[in-house]
DNA sequence: AGATGTGAAGCGGTTCACAGCT
DNA sequence: AGCTGTGAACCGCTTCACATCT
């Protein structure tokens, strides 16, 4: 009877496994394939099948019984949820090597966001044009926030840099930081922030390496969540 | 009495909060601090002091009751735990735009590691020398492993050749990758696997700031870990 | 029969609270 | 008194097992 818009809190777990859903869905689709089991997608994604069934039923009962998932109304549901759907301006602060790189990537366009705008602060690389966007002063932060609605910031600045641009990007009203220094940001609550470390993840796998021989082994492990 | 070597298992986040512990250490060492609290150190990574007591108590008891842990020796013991102390040689996997920026980036030398080979399956981009290195073929890449003693690899290539490459890795015989690919790699047991994905990361800010008005709020998260 | 959706058990990690050492 | 080290409670996520539906 009740027809209650019963909003189920998705577990964190469950959203940082979404997108992998989402690129394999899309691959499955792009193939033609028109359903799939819960053991099938999480033969590919790596995952338990218990898990699968359990992700997907957080974002409602898109599944038959007895028959599996539709690749492509799933796809869509899955997409809608993660908000592929909308457009994701985004600012890069920091343009060395990382900075650029990811810049001219297609590492943003291929899943619907945008490079917005970027800054740097360094008066050599202010006025280059990097991936068809000029580099702008940090000063016109707050003013490119506003008049181009940026939601989301990468930092690739070096570490001693990285908590004054965060400071500077908070206080210009971002509020979703994705870290590639390896600076542990101070932020205010309601702002959410993911590192990617590489030199972390280098020592956590070298700490492996070191550690090889002592018990049987170590399995794959899931990404950092920031 | 007993002496035994009781040799404790370190909880796999308790590893990845290591790195973090490192650097933080490593600039109160710089900046001449003597000694640090759990408190202290916890302030400054952002996570509760139990937690830095919890972890640091799987390394040994190497604190001070009622003083707290000497900075300098305390990370030296993390620094041996992470195998900082040994010489780790990485090849990298896919001279694109980011892994160029990454082998030019002070990422790998400033944690102790060493870009030891190059490696890409484009012609044009063999014999090209990048970050002091000259970029080999793929076919190569077995010969480089056992000559050069390379335990760690890096995967930068686009996702379609992100799973040949770590077949040919961990027939190689390397047992540890960090791929920076969004494909899921399949590998063996005992290889250790850990992945950093830009557009994973995105998405799941996206998502967030999607869902930003229902809830108070969301707070900081740990990095995936992988 | 076949596969989903889900309560319940299991597990790992975090936090609490305090005993124990300096 | 101060701060570490740690058992115990707590919490969230994963896995199991099976009721439920096609």
């Amino acid at each position: 009877m009740s027809d209650m818009v019963d909003r189920r809190r998705i577990p964190e777990a469950t959203v940082a496994r979404l997108p992998v859903y989402q690129r394999l869905l899309a691959e499955m689709a792009a193939a033609r394939q028109v359903t799939v089991s819960s053991e099938g997608l999480a033969e590919v994604a790596g995952v338990n099948a218990a898990m699968v069934r359990k992700d997907l039923s957080y974002l409602g009962s898109y599944g038959t019984r007895g028959a599996g998932y539709d690749v492509e109304f799933l796809l869509h549901q899955i997409e809608r949820e993660l908000g592929v759907d909308r457009d994701w301006p985004v600012v890069i602060v920091g343009l060395g090597n990382l900075g650029t790189a990811l810049a001219n990537s297609g590492g943003f366009a291929s899943r619907g966001f945008r490079v917005a705008a970027l800054v740097d602060n360094d008066p050599h690389r202010v006025g280059q044009v990097v991936a068809g966007v000029t580099v702008r002063d940090m000063g016109a932060l707050t003013e490119l926030v506003s008049s181009r609605c940026l939601a989301i910031a990468v930092i690739t600045t070096p570490a001693a840099a990285a908590q004054d641009v965060a400071d500077r990007l908070v206080a210009a009203g971002i509020a979703s930081i994705l870290n590639f220094s390896p600076a542990v940001l101070n932020v205010p609550d309601g702002v959410v922030v993911r590192q990617v470390d590489l030199s972390t993840e280098l020592l956590v796998l070298s700490f492996h390496e070191g550690h090889r021989q002592l018990g049987p082994a170590v399995a794959e492990l899931p990404a950092p969540v920031a």
